[in-house]
DNA sequence: TCTGGGGTCCTAGGACCC
DNA sequence: TCTGGGGTCCTAGGACCC
């Protein structure tokens, strides 16, 4: 049996652990820049606010209905997400961290009330952290997302839904619209609809070959698993990213190249960073900026420049280097920029970097002084040592104008507590 | 004024190898 | 006279997830 833990309306969760104030009243969290709506507690979806809804189209609708709005704070969402992480690993052996905010457990070998399982996962991470979760308990781990949809809607059961005989499991996927299966989105759920296929059992009498012909091997997967033969396993150690981006908008359009320049080099150093926490090096890059394309009535231009590295790196200095000298080769005059990006491929494990032979900086060197700059801003906090170029941000930096506090990852923002 | 950011996997087809 | 068999690598495009 598989578990999946999925943390209800996430971000919106996180920030009514600090501002208890906020439960029982809509509150939804925005995208980077305050751009869209990524988050919202029941009573904002009450009121009809979609995901992914522009927040500036619905400003004045979100100020009369007394909407609680914030910024993104991912450094908070981040480390509650450890911790719930960490609560979690206390009921299993096999933990998988799907995504910031759900979990997939292997129950295997574990003989007690499903139910009751599940609810005692649920009471101890919302004791802990105050943090409300749904638990699915299923065979394989599609039905477990498919038990995970149950436990969200049906308040009665508090949170928790166990799909453990062939009757039950058929009862779910009756009721089950094809389109909430995971692994079927938009594209799929069409071609299913076409073929009159609406709801999850319906899917599940197609013929295999058609399924693999139309849906390939993945699309087949689900339906083995919907059959409850498992299929997917458990995935304990997270795999080195074969491919890591950093990308932003802008807080305003950028014009001239001196600031383009400190965006482009930030994002190198995130790579680099990121790099280095997978102990990978990347082999080639790409640099991309953008103006913004839904302003319709102005110039547009949109470039990138995808090249090899003379040599396997996540030298920050290296990285920046590149990426400045790949900015300046696509950046033109005349245009407001509204994103720029730094993508590395071709990442290779640090142990096993082909040297160059004409390489004309000492990468060994390089190491040494990343392995400095990451223990002292580990302790001191991000950018405590950083590379010039990479400016103060000044300029360019994300809008962020409703941002809590880091009530747990910065000495400033802890919470006092008066006698 | 204003529209997020970061990933994975699979397939088909072409070029090329022995 | 006849037109094998087995394989890799790369790219573009399409699907999906949170």
């Amino acid at each position: 049996m598989f578990a999946l833990v999925d943390c209800n309306n996430f971000y919106v969760s996180c920030e009514r652990v600090f501002r208890p104030d906020l439960n029982g009243r809509p509150v939804v969290v925005l995208s980077n820049n305050d751009g869209c709506i990524i988050s919202r507690s029941n009573e904002a979806k009450e009121l009809g606010i979609r995901m992914g809804e522009p927040a500036f189209k619905i400003a004045e609708f979100l100020q009369k209905n007394k909407v609680e709005v914030f910024s993104s704070n991912y450094a908070l969402y981040g480390d509650l997400s450890h911790r719930v992480m960490s609560t979690l690993s206390q009921f299993t052996p096999e933990l998988e961290i799907y995504s910031i905010d759900e979990a997939f457990l292997s129950l295997a070998g574990l003989s007690v009330n499903w139910e009751e399982y599940g609810q005692k996962i649920r009471a101890t991470i919302l004791r802990n952290l105050g943090i409300p979760v749904s638990v699915g308990i299923a065979p394989t781990k599609v039905l477990a997302k498919v038990a995970n949809h149950y436990a969200k809607k049906a308040r009665e059961k508090q949170g928790v839904w166990v799909l453990d005989s062939p009757e039950r499991i058929e009862k779910a996927l009756r009721k089950l619209a094809v389109d909430e299966v995971w692994g079927i989105g938009r594209q799929y759920s069409k071609l299913l609809k076409a073929q009159k296929v609406q709801t999850a059992w319906e899917f599940l009498q197609l013929d295999d070959d058609w399924v693999r012909r139309r849906m390939t091997v993945v699309g087949l997967r689900v339906k083995k698993e919907l059959e409850g033969i498992a299929c997917l396993t458990m995935e304990l150690i997270p795999p080195a990213k074969k491919v890591i981006c950093t990308s932003r908008s802008f807080g305003t359009d950028q014009t001239d190249l001196e600031p383009l320049e400190e965006a482009v080099a930030t994002y190198a150093a995130r790579c680099a960073e990121k790099l280095r926490r997978q102990h990978s090096c990347a082999g080639m890059m790409m640099v991309f900026l953008h103006t913004n394309g839904f302003k319709e009535d102005e110039p547009q231009y949109a470039k990138n420049l995808v090249f090899k590295l003379p040599a396997a790196t996540n030298s920050t200095i290296e990285l920046i280097r590149h990426a400045r000298a790949a900015l300046r080769a696509i950046y033109k005059k005349g245009y407001r920029y509204k994103k720029a990006g730094v993508i590395v491929m071709e990442i290779v494990s640090e142990e096993r970097v082909q040297g160059s032979l004409f390489a004309c900086v000492d990468l060994v060197k390089h190491a040494a002084i990343m392995k400095q700059i990451d223990r002292i801003n580990a302790k001191y906090g991000r950018d405590t040592i950083k590379i010039a170029t990479q400016g103060s941000g000044e300029k360019w930096k994300l809008r962020r104008r409703k941002l809590s506090p880091c009530y747990t990852t910065r000495w400033e923002d802890i919470i006092k507590v008066r006698v």
